[in-house]
DNA sequence: GTCTATATATAGATAGAC
DNA sequence: GTCTATCTATATATAGAC
């Protein structure tokens, strides 16, 4: 199969992405795009004319690909404990395996790495992350509400309270491990999390 | 009591603290302090020649505060529960009530903005971080180590483990305030995590 | 679809008058 | 200690040739 002609369109999605997990949204430049794919930027204002354009096509890539990893889980067959195990490999998967190799720890999350830039993203972008992280609150809150039910989790607090600590402690455990360049600390926190959940 | 001369010097470092806290430190400029305090950039290279001096000062202040704050605390007096109570108010205070009022979820924490610019940020600065947060595990896990030794806390994992939990479900915690204009995220958050702590 | 060239704005920083 | 003026670099973005 021939490189199609929007190939360029896409590489620019994938590289700037990794350049949001690293430097943020606002510590990006498209001249960090042109270098890297041997292009000029008035060629990414062809395909992106503002760079908010290509913000939200990142976060849109991004979000894509959160829901087809979902689709393709057999829920059923799994306990509630090995779902969020997943969920917290899919999180770390994304951000680090996925582009580059697992010792990699210079990447957050897409979405965290946005969120740490709320007071200066665009205001479309804003509305992406807002509908996703309510989407994402009732996601892992289903998950935790599934556990409860098969007496698996005992949780203390409300099931929405432990859906926000899981999300909260899961963004701060990537910052975390970027700053210590060691995922083993992103491990040893959703450990933790999963243990705290099972009933004793 | 006159407005000293080094007056000017102490409102840059504070007004910067307010601009890292919303903006992070890659997204403010000497522009946005002069037009706060009605002054010219050229003045503020006078007592910061470089953005670096700015930001190391910045988080020497914040550092200060921190260490300030605990030693005026009375700590035999306290539980475990009550100090990490603490811990998570002063968190949220030195954010938004001290320089603003409560409602006011626009600001995180100097230490958590900063962490999550952390691969934009100068190599002094990255040191000042690093040690401090290193200080920040040991000083959390004595808490709870405390907490363990008068029967109060019984936790899963290891004492590490569960002040890692703490510092990054605390970073994220408000990431997402912020996201959302509530505090009450934070409290939900913060309030799970000590009960999670507590011998059943 | 990619290029060269350019417009415009703003960043961090310095020199030197007052 | 603060100012005006200026330097240099880089950002986002656009016009128009190829």
């Amino acid at each position: 199969m021939a490189i199609t002609k929007t190939d360029t369109k896409e590489k620019i999605v994938s590289f700037a992405t990794q350049l949001i997990e690293t430097k943020g949204y606002n510590g990006f430049s498209y001249q960090d795009i042109a270098d890297e794919l041997g292009i000029k930027k008035a060629s990414i204002h062809y395909h992106f004319p503002s760079k908010e354009d290509l913000g939200i096509a990142v976060f849109e890539a991004f979000m894509k690909g959160v829901h087809e990893h979902i689709a393709q889980i057999d829920f059923e067959s799994l306990t509630a404990a090995e779902k969020l195990a997943g969920y917290f490999q899919y999180h770390a998967e994304v951000t680090l395996v996925k582009n580059h190799d697992a010792s990699d720890c210079s990447h957050i999350s897409c979405i965290g790495a946005l969120t740490s830039e709320w007071n200066n993203l665009p205001e479309k972008m804003r509305e992406q992350i807002d509908n996703f992280n309510n989407w994402h609150v009732g996601f892992v809150a289903s998950i935790i509400s599934d556990g409860v039910a098969k007496k698996e989790f005992c949780h203390v607090g409300s099931v929405e309270g432990q859906a926000l600590l899981i999300i909260a402690a899961t963004k701060g455990a990537l910052l975390l491990s970027r700053e210590k360049t060691s995922i083993e600390i992103y491990n040893q926190i959703t450990r933790q999390l999963i243990e705290g959940l099972k009933c004793k």
